[in-house]
DNA sequence: CGTACATTGCACAGTGTTGTGCAATTGCAC
DNA sequence: GTGCAATTGCACAACACTGTGCAATGTACG
């Protein structure tokens, strides 16, 4: 019963949807969780695991395709017949949180590992500063965000990662990056992009 | 000479140094490189590598502790005794990126998970039609950024990375989460943030 | 030169993982 | 219940990596 021409879902199919469910977790917990660990977690055995699946290569793919394929989808969905960029963009954001909420952990699977994860921790009292900062400029009425000042701390170091990597795809000219970096920032708190601009050139004499 | 009183700079201590230097681009390109790939791309046999550093573990903890300390300085020094915050958030990011441009590999080094890989690698197609949408509002002014439509696009995925991160740790209630990365994303691209949250709850209704 | 330290080259045990083979067993459907 | 696919339980071989031991070799410094 390879393919099922009735609706019904053999337990094979069963199976295979389980172990991808339960492989989306655990690679999210460890992403070097082993084929051992996955089929453990999913109720079966790791011999079974490859008899859906021919290597651990291509069960993962097969997820991030999935995964992939809803956002993609979401995301054209979103923002089709909208002429305005700003409500086309608005619209994909919310479309795409829609499967975030599902994939969230999936797509923020990167950060788990064993080295990001050691950075992000130790950076913990930098980021505890930065929030500092940025909840007395909400305070003040400086910032405007309707995140909470932590949030937008994440949100900050973030885009510095970012911009990091626009600048390793030379997307950007190391030389501006910094100051395009400051300026993005103040502009993502809420500070307008005009003032923004300013104030990072009046620094920068 | 385990610990020089004087300035000069015994074999070992230039070779730790090495070894230190070379890991790190090592471990950006790779990060399970083994401890055989760092010690060869530093001109130097295993052994050695375990000679300075008793286990891989080590190895990794002192590099990110070089980093985040130097990082952490910089945050800091950047925004001692002032009181704008918006100064002093800008002063912090400046501050911050000339050490990123050493650092920039490292930090971004979760990135290059091979699941990450994957992953945006296909996203491929969702970024360049967000690409689109952003230079087309980049053109009509509806947007403002000091980044190129390519860059911005990068900045706004990491932010939904960001968005997820604060959610997954509680900062956020799923619920509000959508509607504020919507806002977020939209003040980071210059559309001023009444405007942006209005849109917003107007397409919330 | 000779001493002290750094480095090398090899060898080793231990561990964990992947992917495969195959016979026995289970469960579902007809 | 009979048959067939899926699943299981084991046993492999192959591989890569970590940490360690030790004797030999190299190199700086007084």
């Amino acid at each position: 019963m390879a393919s099922m021409t009735t609706g019904t879902t053999s337990r094979a199919d069963a199976n295979r949807r389980r172990i991808l469910d339960v492989a989306l977790g655990e690679l999210l917990r460890d992403p070097d969780a082993s084929m051992d660990q996955i089929a453990r977690a999913a109720g079966v055995v790791r011999r079974t695991v490859y008899g859906h699946f021919p290597s651990r290569e291509a069960l993962i793919s097969t997820l991030v395709d999935e995964a992939v394929q809803a956002l993609s989808a979401a995301h054209a969905a979103g923002r089709e017949g909208v002429q305005d960029p700003a409500e086309s963009v608005a619209r994909s954001v919310l479309a795409v949180w829609e499967l975030a909420d599902r994939y969230r952990l999936l797509i923020a699977l990167a950060q788990r590992t064993v080295t990001m994860q050691g950075i992000r921790e130790r950076l913990t009292p930098v980021r505890e500063a930065a929030t500092g900062v940025l909840r007395r400029g909400l305070d003040e009425g400086v910032f405007s965000s309707p995140l909470p000042a932590p949030a937008l701390a994440y949100v900050h170091e973030q885009m510095l990662v970012a911009l990091m990597e626009a600048v390793n795809d030379g997307l950007v000219a190391a030389r501006e990056a910094g100051r395009c970096a400051a300026v993005t920032v103040l502009t993502a708190a809420g500070v307008p992009a005009s003032e923004a601009t300013e104030l990072v050139a009046k620094l920068n004499d």
